[in-house]
Parts: C-alpha cells; sequence; structure tokens
DNA sequence: CCTATTGTTATACGAGTGTATAACAAAGCG
DNA sequence: CGCTTTGTTATACACTCGTATAACAATAGG
C-alpha cells in the first residue's frame, strides 16, 4: 500500500551544497521564521532527517549558510573589480562600489538573507563570529583599493570607513525598496564621497 | 488545591502600551524568533490570552510597535535638535546626525528590534507601509535641517540621501558591534560629509 | 451590600518546531 | 549474483506556536 519515495545517493559535498543552497533560499524567500528544518529540506527536495546527517543541526546549516553567501558577495564583488584592467586603480574602485548597487549585491532575496544573518548575529557566537569574519575582509578589500590609488590618503582607515558606511546605507535603503533614488544615483554620491579623498589626477 | 492568581483590571490604553513596550522589549532581547505571544504577555505580567483581548493579533501588536518605536526614536532626535538654540541651524543639524550614534539611538536593543521590522517588511504590508511612513518622516527631518542652513545646496535632495545613507551605515556598523570606530569618530566622518556641501560660512 | 459587567485567567486544540531512531533501499564490492 | 555498507526515508516524540473559549473575579453602579 505505501510506497517509499525513490532516491539517489549523493555525495557528501554535493548534499552539503544542495542543503546550503536551499538554506538560502528560504531565509530570502520566508525570512528566519519560515526558515525550519522542513523547509529547507523540502526546498532541497530531500527527508527531513537527512539535515542532522550532514549538519550538527539546523543552526550549523545557517552558520554554513552565512559563510557560504559571505564568499558569494565577496567573489561577485571581487569580478567586478577584475573586470577593470589593474592599471586603471580609480576605475578598479569605482567599480568595486557601483557593483554593490546592481544585481546580485543589490537583490531583495539577498537583503533578506542578510537581515535573518544579522537578527543571529546578537545571540549565536558562531555567527557573530562568521560576521566578524566577513566584515574584516570587506573592509580590508575596500582599503586595498584606496591605497593603489595614485593620491591615496595618508590614513586610508577613515576614508574606508565612511566609504563603507555609505556604500552600506544606499545598499539598504535601495535594497528595502520604495528608496527615492536609483542605483545609478547611488553611484554618483559614493563617486562624489570619493573625490572628497580622492583628487582627480589628471 | 489550585489558586488563580490575583490581577487587576487596567485602563485599557495601560494595558496596550505595557504590551506594546513588552514587545519591544522581546524583539530586542530575542529577536523576531523569540517573541511569541507568550514570550510578550509573560514581560508583560499578564495572560496569554490577554493579548488577543487588545490586539486582532500578534501581527497587530508587532506593526504597532513598530510605530511607537519610530515615535520614540523621532522624539530623541528630535529632542536632541530642540537643544541647540534655533539661531545655530548648522549646530541643529549636527546634533541630529551625532545623536544618531549615541545612545538611545546606538542601541544593540533598538538595532534588534530595527532589524525585526526590516525583515517582517517584505513579507507583511502594514509592516511595510508604516516602514515608508517612518522613513519618508526621517528624509523629510534631515532635508528640513538642511535647508535650514545658509549656503544650502539648491538642491536638497541628493545631500540628503548621502548623508542619511551615511549615517545609516555608521549606525548599523557601530550598533551590530566590533566596529573599527568610536561614535566620535562617526561624527566626525559625517561632520565632514557635511562639509562638501554645507561650506563653512565664518 | 448586592449585582451586572467585563477584564483576566486558565485551559484546550491543531499545527508546526527540532531532534532521535528504526526501517529501508541504493550502490559498491566480492 | 549476493552481501554489506550506509545514505535516505519514514515515523515518533516532546515541545512551542497562535488562537479560541469558558470559567473566574475585580471593579463599578445601583
Amino acid at each position: 500500500m505505501s510506497e517509499r519515495q525513490a532516491f539517489t545517493r549523493e555525495s557528501a559535498d554535493k548534499r552539503r551544497d544542495a542543503l546550503i543552497e536551499a538554506c538560502a533560499r528560504c531565509l530570502a524567500r520566508y525570512g528566519v521564521q519560515g526558515t525550519s528544518v522542513r523547509a529547507i529540506c523540502l526546498e532541497a527536495g530531500v527527508s527531513p532527517g537527512l539535515l542532522r546527517h550532514y549538519f550538527d543541526g539546523i543552526g550549523a546549516l545557517i552558520a554554513e549558510t552565512y559563510r557560504a553567501t559571505g564568499k558569494r558577495v565577496a567573489k561577485a564583488l571581487h569580478a567586478a573589480v577584475e573586470a577593470v584592467p589593474a592599471n586603471q586603480p580609480r576605475a578598479r574602485l569605482l567599480a568595486f562600489v557601483s557593483a554593490n548597487f546592481r544585481p546580485p549585491i543589490a537583490d531583495p532575496e539577498l537583503l533578506a538573507t542578510w537581515l535573518a544573518f544579522w537578527s543571529l548575529a546578537r545571540n549565536d557566537s558562531e555567527i557573530g563570529a562568521i560576521h566578524d569574519e566577513i566584515y574584516a575582509d570587506n573592509r580590508g578589500q575596500i582599503e586595498a583599493l584606496i591605497v593603489g590609488c595614485p593620491g591615496a590618503p595618508v590614513h586610508p582607515r577613515m576614508a574606508a570607513i565612511a566609504l563603507t558606511a555609505l556604500i552600506d546605507g544606499l545598499w539598504l535603503e535601495l535594497t528595502l525598496g520604495n528608496a527615492p533614488f536609483d542605483a545609478d544615483e547611488a553611484g554618483i554620491l559614493a563617486e562624489r564621497q570619493i573625490a572628497t579623498f580622492l583628487p582627480i589626477m589628471s
């Protein structure tokens, strides 16, 4: 009468990746609230019990998803930078900045995922550690891009902090929706701020 | 054998306010995840059933809490502005800005509450509407403060957008914790940005 | 003081939560 | 082909969720 569902065995890496991606989709689509073991496994097309076979629990899976999402974002930004020749450091910085205001970074689903992580970072120390890691890396990237420019400020730390904050704020409002500006204007505003500490060498 | 817990009847306004404040405390302390009907009512020292007596459901209470929290923040910022005489418009703008980096605005619990609202704004249209309302009001405030300054830019819209974004970004990183800067430095950075569109009249 | 009102509590219900465990079956190996 | 391994499913458990409802008791009005 009751037939067991057919299944195929997959390698550990594939299954782990599939669960991580399913977790990211759930966080994006339903928020932290709707991201349950059953929702994730349904999204991954897998039985609920399998999650615990590959992860210590749903908390560990979410932490791993944070790490993966951070890497995905960093890679997208890195690609935007590398699309510009290395001998145009200022254009590379601008490419990094404006990439934040376009897909796949300025994406409502990514924002939802990020919000989920932020809200968990307060009470979950593992998530908090991953958060610090990701942000330190991001700050390092932007500071390196600034330092690479001719006429860079002697102490690029404050410049990097201000630029990072402006980018974060613009990205947040833009992605939350109903912002009174668009991606182009955001890019112009960021460019203007860069001009305040990186004089144009013509 | 089983004694009913003693209680006192309160006015509708008091009970509603108590529940709203308890909801805010739960959101701040436990995040969206831990903010349940039972947690809120325990925090308010009240039986779980009472929530539905005053609100249509936990969703309606959270929406009302969003509105109340928004008002509380706006009031704190307004007070910071009003602490400076009206004939010093630039100082008033600076007071508004730097108030964002100090309690009660730069407060981890407020951030947690805000994150909860943001994450709900995507899927709950009522929360979304309240969000738009609050942000429009905030933008209007800061734009009015800019316009009030001598030498204000002809089109203050972009200036207000950039300043708001910078404030939001600095506030976010500062309040998330482990930021590589402090409240004073945040104020200096914001002041520097103001100086780019509001030349100092001496 | 007694009574009616109704704010408040206590309890129950179905659904959903994360996790634990045993049965099953797919793939590798002899 | 048959056996063993173990990835996978199915199910059960204790718990929490939001909500509904009836019993109770605190307060106001007569």
